[in-house]
DNA sequence: CATGAATGAGCATTCATTCAT
DNA sequence: GATGAATGAATGCTCATTCAT
């Protein structure tokens, strides 16, 4: 055994997006997931003292995993929808790459026990950084940042169910969707 | 007996959606539905045969009921953005009237379960009609109505949820994020 | 309505005779018995205090009904294998026309609930009584009433559940058979 | 824990059988079974997967256990009626070792679901090959072997609801009532 | 008599969690 | 750490029985 050891850990992990992605997170129990992870049954509770602490702990690297893609190489030189369009792409691919881990966050945010938390990550705080720039130099609509946030948010919330639906959505469809956020926010260019 | 009956079966619709948005609908028990509507446990598979029955009887009849309020009183001959400005107050109001009923279909159209169907319903023919008239004369860009329809489709589902996450939205803010949708679909004045 | 009514009584019966066969006396719901018989839910209970009530009624009915085919016609005047063999006829024909209640029968006098009463019925009486004149004329050989009884009620219960299994049953079986009987139990020719 | 261990799918199966027999096998929950067994509830579901397949793993494992002592100890070079009556002492042993086991088989044996399957054991077998050695050999009449067969699965059958009955059935009456089985089955003296 | 909606105790089964090995 | 047998509280569902109409 030299080392095909991705670690037991990881491969709870990966048993459980897949489960909770393909029958949801309640249907699936704890014995299914340790039994696609190729680990004993209680193994799981060794790592997880509960099953919440199980889907917490996977949203919480999941959120991580995501937030990674879209933020990384950000060049905050670049214009706004640049930067923006950056991301979205990032975005694109990371839900390809993992769609499972991206059912499982739509759905896990969609949980009653989510919502009441109700938390902003860093996403939007990074995102309203931006706005503030973008509206300071004149690229975006003399709007509320929150508005611009919650517009973009919502777009990009609507292209990643959309990938997770349909994964060979055309560039096409991709570009020209883009541009109707730019034309919704873009500052007019008379006046 | 005067007359208080609503009748078992809505008083069981009724207490499902309560409990479905509060807890989750895998978090609820029939048991504890059966007690908030103040029937025998029994009596609610005297009603429905299965917890499952249940759920998509009362997401048949909460569709039915929220498409009726958004598709009533919809005069075709209104320029494009009044008819959609319409509906969009309309589906305003009836989550504010019904936010149960508007939580637990957001949950319930997340779950693997209802996206295995993914079914297109009535709104989506109607949109894209209002949008063929639209684009047909003018109103419109001159971009597929698919793509119109998703953009309208991911705004007002936003707006559900905003609602449902802060009910005391201003008109402020929803008059100005209406705007953005309307830049972001009009056909632009000068070529 | 001139009078095709048999009587809801008779429908319950023959209803709770046919699914008793089908599928067995403790897995068919009340309920079942109901719906086959063409009346309501209830009806069943006004003439039945109780699932047991009906059961014993119904085994009480069909006791009767069997004893009375085959202890029709009888005549004593006979030789014993003569009634004998016309006592088996008789139970074979019923068994044909019967075959739900004749399988609900064999399966009563099986449960425990039954053998704990483990009721000997007239038939064990007219059955010992021909015997002991059949022993004290010399047809029968010379051993206990009780052996010869039990002897032959257990080649009629034999009989029974294979015309239950096979109904086709030939007359050369049934009659080679009965000849088996007859060597057992009559009376050496030769001292 | 020295040795005592019998194992808990034995006590499982003890505790089925015994309250099998008692009570009836569909009249005793589950509940009562493990309650008796001395195991948890949920660990008589981690031996079988469902009530039935209990039920039935019980019949598999007391058939096994019946045909193994019925057929123990067979020397077929002795006088057909000699191996018979061997046979069927074992049997008698068997059922006064094993009484639940015994009324556990018997109400199986009658229940529709086992009828529909109707399945011929291994006594069969061995059976009808005797059978056929001894018409060969003038031990047995010049019938079928299946009408040999039939009468004698008649008689054990019988026999063993009698000791179920009446465990203290005496010898000579066993004696007497084989001596009716011979004088059925066998070979005429003079032709 | 007849109905069938309503009841609720009872049951099979599930599953997160524990723990001795 | 790792295992998986064992646990028992919780849950969906069944069904004999009741009763108002």
């Amino acid at each position: 055994m030299i080392s095909q050891s991705i670690g037991k850990l990881n491969l709870i992990f990966r048993a459980a997006a897949e489960l909770f992605a393909e029958n949801g997170i309640d249907a699936t129990p704890t014995a299914q997931i340790a039994a696609r992870a190729g680990v004993a049954n209680g193994t799981l509770f060794h790592y997880f003292m509960t099953k919440d602490d199980l889907i917490r702990a996977l949203y919480s690297v999941s959120k991580k995993d995501i937030l990674g893609a879209v933020l990384a190489d950000l060049d905050e030189k670049q214009p706004f929808f640049v930067i923006l369009h950056g991301m979205r792409e990032a975005l694109i691919n990371w839900t390809l790459a993992n769609p499972n881990t991206a059912r499982f966050l739509m759905q896990y945010e969609t949980s009653p026990a989510f919502l009441r938390e109700s938390l902003s990550d860093q996403l939007t705080a990074v995102l309203e950084a931006l706005i503030r720039l973008g509206i300071g130099n004149g690229e975006l609509a003399q709007l509320s940042a929150e508005m611009h946030r919650n517009f973009i948010l919502a777009h990009l919330n609507d292209i990643m169910k959309q990938i997770i639906l349909n994964p060979k959505l055309s560039d096409d469809y991709l570009e020209a969707s883009f541009l109707l956020i730019r034309r919704a926010l873009r500052q007019d260019k008379k006046r």
